[in-house]
DNA sequence: CTGAAAGCGCTTACAG
DNA sequence: CTGAAAGCGCTTACAG
């Protein structure tokens, strides 16, 4: 536990000349070459790593930020989705020298102050907050933390948030459910009352502006819980090959998945499957699933950019970003006959940026 | 931005009676009730929240804990089960008023110092190390952090140390394939050179140690890359009722279950499918895997526990642990004619702590 | 019962 | 070129 002062008295010279050197200032302070190497040779010698507390505490700011992930109160599950972009967001902040802390947050149950030390003091310079929260806890994490990003959020303002563009991804999946040729179609969501996040409401409508101007019905599914075992079946007995079902989540077509299965359907074949989702290592643990892919990772990397510059002031930076994804046929769709579409024929061109 | 020098010089007193207030020690400084009552309302007034910076530089200790994963250069992988296990860890000691920082590494590529703030300065009390890193990385942690968890890592010593039982789990997955009476018994696992996690090992032991002393041959079937389209093929056209594939990981499983499909082959019917390991929400993503259950957010828990006893110099108290999963047969396996085994019939109690 | 003051380990304006 | 000293915001031993 080296401090300046120490190293100082060893090598005679003051702890501002230490300070200098070790802070690479030697020629600002204009400090000798001779003296500059004693002074670094004995702070390795001594093993001397800089508290960055006191750092901290002298320099008015903490170069860390928090990231904030909500939780259902006692529910062990990990979202990997949320993982994505948190190491994203990491990535990004790490290589600037912020360190990123996390927190996990129960609904309102509690004040944000008794979950976390992170509401209780001050230790953040910002907190980047993923997914949504409950309107009186965003307002009241505004009150508190300086500087705010909102990631996949369903605050929305000019700036300073940044999501996915989940219309489009709604629209991308109904586009080539209809042109694949599929004479039904379905999509599984959560029920309306689960339906907070802005996502749902998005991907919905952009499957709806798709498929109900060209007068085709789009029947909704609602996805049977883990232990509904007459209505899982019966779900999946309702599968066949002229229905595409249009997935909300990469959670719901991995379920789906499942419930045809117990019936020895197989998607493609047995029925159409598409996802407004995606999610990373798709490509190797499922990668005939079509889908809209995005990239969470690279928008965590985004979010961090956005707060790295928020902290520093450059307010003209953080305008809000609407990030896209792009439609990706594997072999869980199939074109139907007159279809007039080849089996990849129906992807579209990115979205834009 | 207030302090307890603002709040004091309103409420007309000391900055030592406003501390106490504060963090309510009035009794043991015998601070009238009234005049704690007087500051306690100015500080709520100005929205006071302690620095916690200085109250660490105060007190010596951070309440900062780190969590290591591992990451392969340039690698935008998002390990789900590290995930978990972090969640796990973020849950004891956040409640403990810890907060976690966050800290991804390459290999070896450079210093640990350039990679994060988080070595570079000393700015934590402990470390979680998630996951094996290079032996000469382990080393380096060792004299850089204070107090190190190894938490499902290759340092395995009497103290400090958390890991699944992973030679169980071979054991257990072994121990079923042969008592459902498959003619045939395959392992799906990483190649031989990228087997340096202590699990690959152990669970290929514990297969082993059940099927062989039977005569049984165990064949191992190494994962094709993505790309290889042959190779998958191959693999997918092999499987065959009679044969059940033990699969080290989950990523497997999913990978092979693909596989399977694109030949039209459904586990459990055209071919057994188990797995030596487990992940949170199966149930609700695949219910019907057979497989070991573990419970990786319970892991992290007890690795925050080991960490916060640790922290607090409770040596005896930290005593490695290696924890146990239970068998859980679903539809991917069905008992063979003349195996004398109902469908769940091979369960198997849970391993001791 | 309460307060003035030291000190945690840095950085930096100021003075030589 | 270099150093003595102030100060960041807390906590707490010591003195009334």
């Amino acid at each position: 536990m080296a401090t300046l002062k120490e190293i100082a008295s060893r090598a005679g010279v003051s702890v501002y000349t230490v300070s200098k050197v070790l802070s690479d200032q030697t020629e600002s302070a204009r400090i000798s070459a001779a003296r500059a190497e004693a002074v670094r040779r004995i702070a390795q010698e001594m093993n001397f790593r800089p508290n960055g507390v006191a750092r901290a505490m002298r320099q008015g700011r903490t170069l860390q930020v928090g990231v904030l992930v909500p939780n259902n109160p006692g529910n062990r599950f990990a979202h990997p989705l949320a993982y994505e972009t948190i190491l994203g967001i990491n990535e990004g902040l790490q290589q600037a020298g912020y360190l990123v802390a996390l927190a996990r947050i129960d609904d309102v149950r509690r004040g944000l102050e008794e979950q976390s030390r992170m509401f209780k003091e001050r230790v953040l310079d910002g907190m980047i907050v993923l997914d949504s929260m409950p309107a009186d806890v965003e307002q009241r994490l505004e009150e508190i933390i300086p500087k705010c990003v909102w990631c996949d959020s369903n605050m929305w303002r000019e700036h300073g948030c940044i999501r996915r563009d989940e219309e489009q991804a709604g629209r991308l999946a109904g586009e080539a459910a209809v042109s694949l040729g599929y004479r039904q179609i379905a999509m599984v969501t959560y029920s309306p009352e689960y339906r907070s996040h802005f996502s749902a409401s998005e991907r919905l409508a952009g499957v709806r502006a798709m498929v109900e101007p060209l007068g085709r019905p789009l029947e909704i599914l609602i996805e049977p819980g883990v232990a509904d075992m007459p209505r899982r079946r019966q779900l999946a007995e309702q599968l066949h090959p002229e229905l595409i079902v249009i997935c909300h989540s990469i959670y719901q077509a991995q379920a789906l998945r499942s419930m045809g299965e117990e019936v020895e359907k197989i998607a493609g074949r047995d029925y159409g499957l598409i996802c407004c989702d995606d999610m990373h290592q798709l490509d190797r643990l499922w990668p005939g699933l079509s889908r809209v892919t995005f990239d969470r990772y690279g928008m965590g990397l985004e979010a961090a950019r956005m707060m790295l510059k928020m902290i520093a002031s450059e307010k003209t930076a953080c305008v809000s970003r609407r990030l896209g994804g792009e439609l990706l046929l594997g072999t869980t769709t199939r074109a139907r006959d007159g279809s007039g579409t080849g089996r990849n024929g129906a992807a579209a061109a990115p979205a834009g940026e």
